[in-house]
DNA sequence: CAGTGAGCGAGCTTCCGCTTGACTT
């Protein structure tokens, strides 16, 4: 009995589809779904594989035709020459097909290009049927109103397409005769190439500046709670610290002064005998808002920090998760949440936290890269109800269930309430025997209500250590006029610091806010400027 | 007549992006 064949792009994709359609109303039999297992064929590469006459045209490397309107020729893959004989099998048999690949450029092109190559007979119905989501009632809403396939969108692939190759393989054919056989050059490689030379070449013209301060350690006679402060300004004059400097070494702002260390070690030496008070104690509210739902490019950037392994190990852990049914797909430029998503997530906050912790309603992220396309879901725990971190760490290796965790973490945090807390800044100071005014500036901030703090340990992230601000610390309770002793006195020689080099976690972020690769390439692209010798890890870093 | 060498031709490398296993580093 003939019923639709349904092709999409993933083999597990098409086992959930199956399931989601079975019985679906069709008029005839159950739909048959299919995997086209990504895309099907693509460009000639070998001048052989070009028709016989074609092979000697001076244009034969590029599988592309320049003086015939740029005619591409193309040639189904040797490794899907069986997966196509079985499409055509199925079409056979069927009495209506739909084209179910991913809603981005790159799906519409499959789509075009699996019509090409199985050519229906012209009485066969023909839908473009597109979804954004795995789920039931997604799956069968997107079966019941296709749609028709985008030739814009056909074209706009096939425009990258072609101009890809004719200007890598130009490129590449240039490095061969000037420098060595083998060396390649390309849209993005070379890009991502050229960030990591331009963040060297800043290193390299860094000047770096040298200036002093003061670290205190203060206690109230009132209340012994020890804490810690700088100095901050000497004379009313603000102190220069390192953001006060530019790559050149000079300042960048002339209400500044910067203290040497003879400076310095004569006023820690009269600041020790020197009587200290509270000037002023200044409270600010404290809010965070939790992190927006992975995609690929920020779960390998946090999975990469956190669990120390490369873009490409992030995506091979995240790959075996997916095939066994614990996270959605892993390659997405959306941060989006499906609702059934939502629902799950807020069901996990209210056994382990309370109804209390869910933020009201749910939240959504604006798009970070420009040229995201969303054409599936963020990266979340799979199903109505998530897998518990606790259960999958027997079920899976130990990398990917912390993998597991980190996603269940920021995807159940998403939707919880923001950390909320209080940023006191205090100002103490002292006038010296010798008249001069040195005055002191300590910052706790005290989180009250943890919110999705309560799930994320967040802080790990920031090896830079920059974030003072977010650090929880406690001060004592303070009042103006209150009398302070100093127990430590201690100079502090520092310099400024050139920029931080490129990690693979670090460049796939940069490339995403530019624009530059797509999620199913960054791993790929940090292997090829490697592997081609334009840049290696030093430690972490990319040099 | 056998060994040598010049000269020619063929074949290889390369882009980016979508999917997974089947392979030997």
């Amino acid at each position: 009995m003939a019923g639709p064949l349904v092709i999409v792009e993933s083999p597990t994709k098409a086992k959930k589809i199956t399931e989601f359609l079975r019985g679906e109303d069709t008029g005839g039999a159950s739909p048959t779904v299919i995997a086209s297992v990504g895309h099907i064929r693509d460009l000639v590469s070998k001048a052989k594989e070009l028709p016989e006459g074609k092979q000697k045209e001076w244009w034969s490397y590029l599988g592309i035709d320049p003086d015939d309107d740029f005619k591409p020729y193309y040639k189904v893959y040797d490794k899907k020459k069986d997966t196509v004989a079985e499409l055509r099998r199925a079409l056979k048999n069927a009495d209506a097909l739909y084209l179910a690949t991913d809603e981005d450029r790159e799906g519409e092109a499959i789509a075009w290009h699996l019509l090409q190559v199985l050519k229906p007979p012209k009485d066969m119905p023909v839908y473009r049927m597109v979804f954004h989501e795995i789920t039931a009632p997604a799956i069968r809403e997107a079966f019941a109103n296709p749609r028709e396939l985008d030739q814009l969108l056909v074209d706009a692939q096939e425009t990258r397409r072609l101009l890809d190759r004719l200007a890598g393989y130009d490129l590449s054919q240039v490095l061969w005769k000037k420098v060595n056989r083998g060396l390649s050059a390309g849209r993005v490689q070379s890009v991502a190439t050229r960030l990591v030379v331009e963040r060297e070449r800043e290193i390299m013209a860094f000047v770096s500046a040298d200036w002093w301060d003061i670290k205190g350690v203060f206690a109230a006679s009132s209340e012994p709670i020890p804490f810690g402060a700088k100095l901050i300004a000497l004379d009313g004059v603000r102190v220069a610290t390192g953001n006060d400097f530019n790559d050149d070494g000079a300042l960048t702002r002339d209400d500044r002064v910067i203290l040497n260390e003879e400076t310095v070690r004569s006023l820690a030496a009269e600041l020790q005998t020197s009587p200290f008070s509270v000037r002023s104690v200044e409270s600010k509210p404290y809010r965070k808002r939790p992190f927006a739902p992975f995609t690929t490019s920020t779960l390998q950037q946090v999975a990469g920090r956190r669990l120390k392994v490369s873009a490409k190990q992030v995506m091979s852990m995240a790959q075996s998760l997916y095939q066994q049914g614990y996270i959605t797909y892993m390659r997405t430029d959306s941060t989006n949440l499906s609702a059934a998503a939502v629902t799950a997530a807020k069901s996990e906050i209210t056994e382990r936290y309370g109804a209390s912790a869910i933020e009201g309603k749910s939240r959504t992220w604006g798009k970070k890269a420009a040229n995201a396309q969303e054409a599936h879901e963020a990266i979340r725990p799979a199903g109505d109800r998530f897998r518990r971190p606790e259960e999958v760490r027997n079920e899976v290796p130990p990398g990917e269930a912390r993998l597991y965790e980190i996603i269940w973490q920021r995807t159940v945090a998403s939707q919880m309430i923001d950390a909320i807390g209080e940023t006191v800044t205090v100002r103490l100071g002292s006038l010296t025997a010798s008249g001069r005014d040195a005055e002191f500036s300590a910052a706790g901030t005290v989180i009250t209500e943890r919110g999705w703090m309560q799930v994320e340990d967040w802080r790990t992230d920031d090896t830079d250590a920059e974030n003072d601000d977010d650090t929880e610390r406690r001060l004592p309770q303070l009042k103006v006029g209150d009398g302070l002793d100093a127990t430590e006195i201690t100079p502090e020689g520092h310099s400024t610091k050139p920029p931080a080099r490129f990690t693979e976690a670090s460049l796939v972020g940069k490339m995403e806010e530019l624009g530059v690769g797509r999620p199913s390439t960054y791993a790929s692209i940090m292997e090829t400027i490697q592997g081609r010798g334009y840049v290696w890890k030093k430690g972490s870093a990319l040099v």
